[in-house]
DNA sequence: CGGAAGATTGAGCAGGATCAAAAAATGTGG
DNA sequence: CCACATTTTTTGATCCTGCTCAATCTTCCG
């Protein structure tokens, strides 16, 4: 039994009109790289919303894809629900990350996209976003840019969960979530989870106590201290170099 | 100790010129839906090499990002190594199915593709064919229809991964490998893999063992038919439903 | 034909899932 | 604001399954 309601509840979001160029996700969100007059024609298409309630769903699985989504503030989950009913959650999207792209080619939603927390979310309608890219070089370059980003990210996932230890593979979650915080402005080394340890297992592939485990593993290690939802990572260099990277100055992952 | 030489053996692919038109791939590739003067225009940027040996590289991790692949035929894989060394593998790539979509992001692959077959494999310079697209509306949308089914894909591969049981994991990629032969005008039910049981484990992140018995399951509870690499599949409607799929007439994945 | 890599089969072990229960956090209504 | 109910998280014990090690058999090359 999940906590959703049984009944649908689809937001539909309204048709307030959109301010990129102020937007302090300018750099990290479609924005990035055009010039004013180009974002102009961007926001004729953005339409923000009134905030999204937390477990309610921007779209759900299957649903006609009309548009993609972009969270202002508040992170978003996408799942499917495997055989067997539980949720098999693909992806966390924090805000400037785009959600919904993978639908464009079969004309239809493939996950249920589903707040983790009281979110504000900018929604594109495709079929206006592609006509704007015809005319918009570099509107066309960026949105390709994050769907680029979108498939390597998908891939550094795979190698997530290729990851045979639990401890590791949270390990992992954690510092793609720190460098994906710190690329937003917060702190690299402090922050508050938006999900649930369940949400976390089911991300993971793994049971729900193995997690809560694998935070105890790593807590004992040093190398995160851990108060229910608040993450403080004590040196980023060692949970990598935990991770199995050859630490070597900077790191991946560009806006 | 891969079966690969330490040695640089990436292919420089050659400079002749491509015939998409009167390709066999057409409709699964690039071309799909463009008129045959946008196909001209896609076919100056296209370059065809001489054909790629098994084991080969068509590009390494790391290497700058400067075009995309296709093969005409023959199989690829692609794969990064772990931290213990082991390979990765992250995809399968069949005759149609574009390669190397993930490095434009950072402008450097995230993958190293590999030929697991001689392969044929046109070359298409990323600058040029963004070029192109911003000029050719039909080829913007069919590279962003690209895209998304790489999106797609990969979300469908970490559901994969997210089963539990060996002989599931095993199973749905028999299923998807079917499903994107039948696209390809050869049977759904027979087909030779192009890939080694060693490379399977690698992509389903098994032992190989594992996947030996598995396949030994599958066998035994009537599903498939194996020898080597031969692999008959009895009722495509069973299989699915073994996988857990709700069986209800067509398929998913167009084109 | 011979060597090497690949695939299969068997035995034992380790680690994550599962079941069960307690503890903590969250939220709700009075 | 507090008490209570519900959910979430943690902790413990047991079981099962997939990994590991090892040996055999097969296939694929030169």
């Amino acid at each position: 039994m999940t906590a959703d309601s049984p009944t649908a509840n689809v937001v539909t979001l309204g048709g307030l009109k959109a301010a990129c160029a102020t937007c302090n996700l300018h750099e990290l969100c479609l924005p990035h790289g055009m010039k004013d007059a180009e974002v102009a024609e961007l926001e004729r298409i953005v339409s923000r919303g009134r905030p999204v309630g937390r477990g309610r769903t921007l779209f759900r699985i299957n649903e006609p894809f009309r548009a993609i989504y972009v969270p202002r503030s508040g992170a978003v989950k996408t799942y499917t629900l495997g055989s067997d009913g539980s949720e098999q959650i693909v992806g966390f999207h924090l805000p400037g990350e785009v959600i919904g792209l993978d639908g464009m080619v079969e004309h239809r939603h493939q996950v249920t996209a589903e707040a983790l927390e009281l979110a504000s979310v900018c929604e594109l309608p495709f079929d206006l976003l592609e006509h704007a890219a015809a005319r918009v070089p570099a509107l066309q370059h960026q949105l390709m840019r994050l769907m680029s980003r979108e498939i390597a990210g998908k891939e550094q996932q795979l190698l997530t969960l290729g990851d045979h230890s639990p401890e590791r593979r949270l390990a992992l979650l954690l510092l793609d979530l720190s460098q994906r915080f710190a690329h937003r402005g917060f702190s690299a080394s402090e922050f508050n989870l938006p999900m649930s340890r369940q949400d976390i297992a089911a991300y993971l592939r793994l049971a729900a106590e193995t997690v809560s485990r694998a935070f105890g593993k790593l807590q004992r290690e040093g190398l995160v201290e851990v108060e229910g939802r608040l993450v403080r990572i004590a040196s980023g260099a060692e949970l990598a170099a935990f991770c199995g990277y050859a630490v070597s100055g900077s790191q991946r992952r560009v806006c």
